[in-house]
DNA sequence: TTGAAAGCGCTAACAG
DNA sequence: CTGTTAGCGCTTTCAA
């Protein structure tokens, strides 16, 4: 004996199957009578509907539960994005399968193919995927351009953006004056690196990410901001809009970013140099 | 017309159902021909199995699906346990549904049974909820002990245990002469209150949770760190252990904490206040 | 308002 | 090695 199934309940109530059926989806044509027999069976029993099994004889095909593929679930930048999914998501009472990818396709193919067999109604990636189900896409580019222009504006012609290799940066024949951070966690591997040489106040540093440290950092950081909850938000609204019009593939969202100039990134470079 | 079946698959490769799915699910007692036939079949027509509808029939009735309720998901230490959680659970093919609690008994009853009416195979908790499935609960009160200790140990009698509102600590009759912060972002609003008033290198600071800036700060913030990550695998794994073991009912893991002494949480009370 | 029968997509149990 | 039949727990359809 697993757990008690609608059919326990019929019999302990002395109803049939399709009262229960009733009750438990709150269908207000049943006597009042037998709603209560029903519901003291449920639980007597310690009945739970089994959500599996509704979905798959239900019409309307849905399990109300989405994908969301994001680099890293731990990083300050995902995991702002993922618990605005999550809020949107439960608006809607739906919940949400997470993933991280470590920005391998291949294993945001594997994962996206994964929650296509549990039928999710639809996903939510940061790099593109073969999907062929409900599927919004977060952009990140948009903020590297807004950067690059700002240090540029302050003088800077030799940039470097940098991605996990913080220190091949320093081996550089040609050392840059000016870091574009690609990533929060990217971001204070630069501080600390630009501290541990004595190089805090000459190179210029912009971060792409704010994080709640940055102004109270020396110098303190400028960053192009790139409000996850905001982009969360707007992803997840886009997805229950494909989903709820029964459109279908992929549609991309960009991020509105903001720079927040503080310091680090508006240092010029040394003249002559 | 919805997604093609298995009954499709088989009508278009001319072979039965049961074949279909000996294939798909990668038995070798299958003629190769006929498997070749089969896997021809899937590709033409886009076929996708239903693990909802395979999990209802199957004798080991599990859904390779865990739940993990948190503080809030875009937190830094729920959001590194959840990662960690993800990580053990993908290992064993199973995914993760998450949900944010903000610390609201209520919401974290209400998620518990939302995802056991998904039939998850079990969950993670941060508080403890009535379950009636495998079940971990994460117990993050440790460190407060060794928090206060350490600013006892350095001669503090005031001491404030900051829970949110932190710029009530200041508008006590008889303010503290050290703060022990709840959270990191509770240490954080902690730094820049001090900063506010001036007292930065005059009341003393140990915060619950490390964060990657920590050691940048002036001073540098002494933290009872908690290891996320190993939380999180420490969880997963006794819960992967209560389902394979088919056992039930809540248990308890505590996380191991270390005490790092930056600075902010050695300052001494002033002498005769 | 209530119920009986059929069947969602799949696997188990048993034959051939 | 292959197929047939039954049925998981539930909702639908239709009849009473």
């Amino acid at each position: 004996m697993g757990r008690p199934t609608m059919n326990d309940v019929a019999r302990n109530a002395g109803v049939s199957l399709k009262t229960v059926s009733r009750v438990v989806n709150g269908e207000t044509t049943v006597d009042p009578g037998l709603a209560a027999r029903v519901r003291a069976a449920v639980a007597a029993l310690g009945y739970r509907p089994n959500l599996g099994a509704s979905m798959l004889r239900r019409n309307d095909r849905r399990t109300r539960m989405i994908g969301v593929l994001l680099t890293d679930l731990a990083g300050p930048f995902s995991a702002a994005v993922h618990r605005a999914v999550e809020d949107e998501a439960r608006a809607r009472g739906v919940h949400v399968l997470g993933g991280s990818t470590d920005d391998d396709p291949q294993r945001a193919q594997d994962l996206v193919e994964a929650f296509a067999r549990r039928h999710v109604d639809g996903v939510i990636l940061t790099a593109p995927a073969v999907v062929d189900l409900p599927s919004v896409v977060i952009d990140r580019e948009a903020g590297i351009g807004q950067g690059m222009r700002h240090l540029r504006n302050h003088g800077h012609r030799r940039i470097v953006f940098v991605e996990r290799e913080v220190h091949a940066v320093f081996a550089l024949p040609d050392p840059p004056t000016a870091i574009l951070a690609g990533s929060t966690s990217v971001t204070i591997e630069v501080v600390r690196a630009l501290r541990e040489r004595g190089l805090r106040d000459r190179v210029a540093l912009v971060g792409l990410g704010d994080f709640p440290t940055a102004d109270l950092l020396e110098p303190a950081v400028t960053v192009v901001a790139q409000d996850p909850a905001a982009t969360g938000r707007a992803a997840a609204g886009a997805l229950f809009e494909q989903i709820d019009g029964g459109t279908q593939g992929a549609r991309a969202i960009s991020i509105p970013t903001t720079l927040i100039a503080r310091g680090s990134g508006e240092i010029r470079p040394a003249t002559g140099s």
